[in-house]
RNA sequence: GGGCGAAUAGCUCAGCUGGUUAGAGCGUCUGCCUUACAAGCAGAAGGUCACAGGUUCGAAUCCUGUUUCGCCCACCA
């Protein structure tokens, strides 16, 4: 006998170590079923799991189990990214709470401390990783800083740069002053901010010119200003000179399409060195750019004395001061604009000139247009596309390199005797241009991104062309993220693959949304709104927690989870697993065997599928009732459903069939009506068949979702072998449904509720038994009598007539369902007043209904129009209302009659 | 400044290609510890589908516009 209640923490820690034991993960590489292969995000080595990442693995999960069970060898390649700005800040802040600092350090002690940073997290990361329940091939495991990725790393870096794609040069970039690096574009996050425009005079003999800033303290480095050439007004000025305040170096006024007349006072004033747009201006007009502020954000040397060294926001504060002082900040206004903030740190981005290496993006970007042009690669949903094209089609170029110390260095080496520089795969001895053996590797690591971009297929073996698994398993069949990375990922692998691979790295791209709280924010540390998924998992179950979290999914939609809602999961599992009690006590109790591995009975829909489905046969011949016929073909039906949103990458409504079919049909409806027989005296094994089959086969189809409880049932069925994930997923099958059944089954719930209904209207005891009858045409009444004893069970009635012949009288409470009529006797229960106004109510709105469709069928257009099954659907609505408003009315009547 | 998404019951959301009586979970109300389950069972109440037009025989669904909220992109300093 099964345990009274679920104990989620005992089966995840026994299937973990099954699962593992058997070793079922990873695929079969001798196999020639199709594979379904995914590499999973690789989270940050350092970080920790959160909300968000459950439920990434999670449908990732599913698809793989799903797959798995549905005959495709499926291969799931799991990792951890090295995540460089990240991580090396969290070493840093370690170390400084031991009170050291990374400037006192050389940079092998300082990485031997971030690899044992990231040894001490990735074991606790990968632990987590184990708690979900996720089908990874551990086998495969990747980082994306470890050795065979370091060689792929340099591969691409070399083919790169020997195709011209990799270049250095000096251009703005953006710059984080408290990290001390260039960062690329896409890490730069726009803020809109409450600022301010200052206007400023610069003398000059040929008239003043005023210009208009949000960055004041960036005039000590201005080489020139510039006008828009259609500014007719300003134009006589381009090639005179004016007066730099507070400098008082004399600069010259440019003409440049750039600057928008509009806009301020039609005067930019331009610093090339701290500013995208002056920086082309100033290419254009051979303008020199000079560097006021320096990597730390501080002002330099070049800025004056006055100004060198101090922060540039106090700057900016004190040149404000000064030129007030000089008498030429002409107006102060208030401006509202975007500022660019660094997406690690939140520190104001700097423009800052600097010299730096880039990919350059147009040549890689026009395949990858191509290939999603033509949909090679799909995304899920499809909006996220045009978010992909408009991107790739505005593409600039990468800036990949960072001031850091933890991540791949950049294989590139400076001579000191000459001017070559050596790029290379292995580390060269001496310098490639002159031979000299004075070489210096580069200082500067890779982005992070450009280890993963290759992600696809740097697991795979690559660069070794014939490595097998690039055979096998590439490209790889759907990859899952969430779209605030499309373009710092999604795109970038497409590319790389294409350039590398020769080929897409994937076929399908599914968006999850992001997980915010349960007021809408994102999750994040600061706000210290992200529960932690491991105390989720112990107070609630994985189980609960998967199940919880696909419901609340829909593909691409930002999830509001709150940890209150993990009562639908828990709730659910605790269900399957009454059920499942249910059904094996009273398995356990038959004397006669069910079924049998060989010979046995072969008849029949339902033999076949038990055979087919369980590998064995049923001991006997199985003597379906309706209700048998009923869940049977619903199973079917759901099974069709939940494969088809699957198909479609709705997961949630898939969820939601399974969810709905096993506790309203199977455990509302088939449970209770299959009582009448396990308690009766007759002949069982026939309910106790269909009962295995439909748990065992709703098991498997939950199973995805809910990996533990499920297989920990499997393992308590009788006719199961191996493990659940191993068996076959029900596909489900159009002939099985058996509108008949269906249809039986309606009348019978609809006498039910009716029933149950008036009990409730009228307070009737639970314990009371009422007599019940039915008005019905024979055809039907026939049905309702062959359900007599479900129907007795369920209503709670005393006794069940059925037939043309059944009349009411006064005291009766009635119900009419189409052409039939529920009468429930209630001798002196009866109120007649509150009867007949819960039948007047009744009357009231049938009475709306069939207005509504007499106006539908006397609309001329509506008959001539519509489609005639939707005219005939009307005409039957419409009969059916009158038949049962005259019911409602005679009942009515009744109650005045000698009332 | 562009682009995208959302707006449906008190709350959180379903509602796929327009067509039965707009659904679910939670919450509320009523009655039940009925031999799987009170993490449960039965019943009920609750919606002018943001607003205004339009297309159509028919609109929560399609189109246009408006409002509110959210997100992304963007070199008007």
């Amino acid at each position: 006998m099964m345990e009274k209640h679920f104990d989620p923490t005992g089966a995840r820690t026994r299937w973990n170590r099954e699962w593992d034991a058997r070793g079922i993960f990873p695929p079969n590489d001798r196999s020639d079923r199709e594979p379904f292969v995914i590499v999973l995000p690789p989270p940050n080595v350092t970080g920790v799991l959160h909300v968000g990442h459950i439920l990434g693995d999670t449908v990732q999960d599913h698809l793989i189990r799903w797959k798995r069970m549905s005959g495709f060898n499926t291969l799931w390649i799991p990792g951890t990214d090295h995540a460089g700005i990240a991580t090396q800040k969290v070493v840093e802040a370690a170390l400084a709470r031991e009170g050291k600092a990374r400037a006192d350090m050389t940079r092998d002690d300082f990485l031997t401390h971030a690899w044992k940073w990231k040894e001490h997290h990735h074991t606790r990361i990968v632990e987590q990783m184990k708690q979900l329940g996720c089908a990874f091939d551990w086998t495969r495991e990747a980082f994306t800083l470890d050795e065979p990725r370091s060689r792929a790393v340099r591969e691409v870096f070399v083919r790169l740069y020997e195709k011209g794609l990799i270049y250095r040069g000096d251009y703005i970039v953006n710059w984080c002053p408290s990290c001390q690096t260039a960062i690329s574009d896409e890490e730069v996050q726009h803020e809109e901010r409450d600022s301010k425009l200052w206007w400023i005079r610069y003398p000059s003999r040929d008239g003043d010119v005023v210009v208009a800033t949000t960055r004041p303290e960036t005039m000590l480095g201005d080489t020139a200003v510039a006008v828009s050439p259609e500014d007719a007004g300003k134009r006589h000025l381009v090639g005179k000179t004016v007066t730099l305040p507070i400098v008082g170096r004399q600069i010259p006024v440019v003409a440049d399409a750039v600057v928008d007349r509009e806009f301020g006072s039609g005067f930019v004033k331009v610093t090339p060195a701290h500013d995208p747009n002056d920086f082309g201006i100033a290419q254009r007009h051979d303008l020199p750019a000079m560097v006021v502020i320096d990597r730390a954000g501080k002002m330099t040397r070049e800025a004056g004395a006055d100004f060198a060294g101090l922060d540039r926001f106090e700057a900016r504060r004190r040149v404000v001061e000064r030129l007030e002082k000089e008498g030429v900040l002409v107006k102060v206004e208030p401006h509202r604009h975007a500022v660019g903030t660094h997406d690690r740190c939140g520190t104001v981005i700097e423009p800052l000139l600097s010299r730096q290496w880039f990919v350059r993006m147009q040549p890689l970007a026009e395949p990858a247009v191509r290939v999603v042009e033509n949909d090679e690669i799909t995304f899920y949903p499809p909006r996220w596309r045009n978010v992909y094209m408009s991107w790739m089609t505005n593409i600039r170029d990468w800036c990949v390199s960072r001031q850091l110390w933890w991540g791949h260095r950049i294989p590139v080496w400076y001579c000191d005797d000459c001017d070559h520089f050596t790029v290379a795969r292995e580390d060269p001895a001496a310098c490639g241009g002159c031979g000299g053996t004075k070489i210096r590797q580069d200082e500067d690591v890779l982005d992070t991104w450009f280890s993963s971009w290759l992600w696809t297929f740097s697991p795979m073996g690559w660069p070794d062309a014939d490595a097998p698994d690039l055979k096998r398993y590439h490209p790889t069949s759907v990859l899952v993220t969430g779209s605030e990375i499309i373009f710092f990922w999604v795109a970038r692998m497409i590319m790389a693959s294409l350039e590398f691979m020769g080929e897409v790295p994937f076929r399908h791209v599914f968006l999850t949304g992001i997980v915010r709280d349960g007021i809408g924010r994102k999750m994040s540390k600061s706000l210290g709104n992200s529960p932690d998924p491991l105390d989720i998992i112990d107070q609630w179950g994985t189980d609960a927690f998967r199940f919880t979290l696909s419901m609340l999914s829909p593909p691409g939609k930002d999830v509001f989870f709150d940890e209150e809602k993990l009562e639908i999961g828990r709730n659910f599992t605790n269900k399957i697993w009454q059920a499942s009690r249910l059904v094996l006590g009273a398995v356990e109790k038959e004397s006669q065997p069910i079924f049998a591995d060989g010979g046995g009975h072969d008849g029949g829909a339902f033999a076949a599928a038990w055979r087919e489905a369980h590998g064995s046969t049923l001991s006997f011949a199985p003597d379906l009732s309706g209700e048998d016929r009923w869940i049977l073909s619903a199973l079917s039906r759901c099974a069709l459903d939940t494969n088809r949103c699957f198909e479609e990458w709705r997961l949630n409504d898939g969820a939601s069939r399974i969810y709905d079919f096993f506790w309203h049909d199977f455990c509302d409806w088939y449970l209770e009506l299959a009582k009448v027989r396990l308690y009766g005296e007759g002949e069982r094994r026939t309910v106790l068949a269909v009962l295995l089959h439909v748990l065992g086969e709703s098991i498997k189809l939950m199973h995805p979702l809910m990996p533990y409880v499920t297989e920990e049932i499997w393992s308590a069925l009788p006719m199961a072998r191996g493990l659940l994930l191993e068996n076959r997923y029900p596909r489900g099958d159009e002939r099985a449904v058996d509108g008949e059944a269906e249809a039986r089954m309606g009348l019978l719930r609809d006498v039910v509720t009716s029933v149950r209904n008036i009990r409730a209207a009228y307070r009737v005891a639970p314990s009371a038994r009422v007599p019940v009858r039915v008005h019905a045409p024979e055809e039907r009444a026939a049905l309702v009598r062959e359900a007599a004893e479900g129907i007795l069970r369920l209503a709670g009635a005393a006794s069940l007539e059925a037939g043309p012949a059944v009349s009411k009288e006064k005291g009766d409470a009635a119900t009419p369902i189409g052409d039939i009529e529920v009468v429930v006797s209630l001798r002196d229960v009866v109120d007649i007043d509150a009867e007949r106004a819960r039948l007047e109510r009744e009357q009231a709105k049938t009475e709306g209904d069939l207005a509504a469709v007499a106006a539908k069928l006397a609309n001329q257009s509506f008959v001539a129009k519509a489609k005639p099954e939707v005219v005939e659907r009307e005409r039957e609505k419409r009969l059916r209302l009158e038949t049962e408003l005259a019911r409602l009315r005679e009942s009515i009547g009744l109650l005045r009659a000698d009332g």
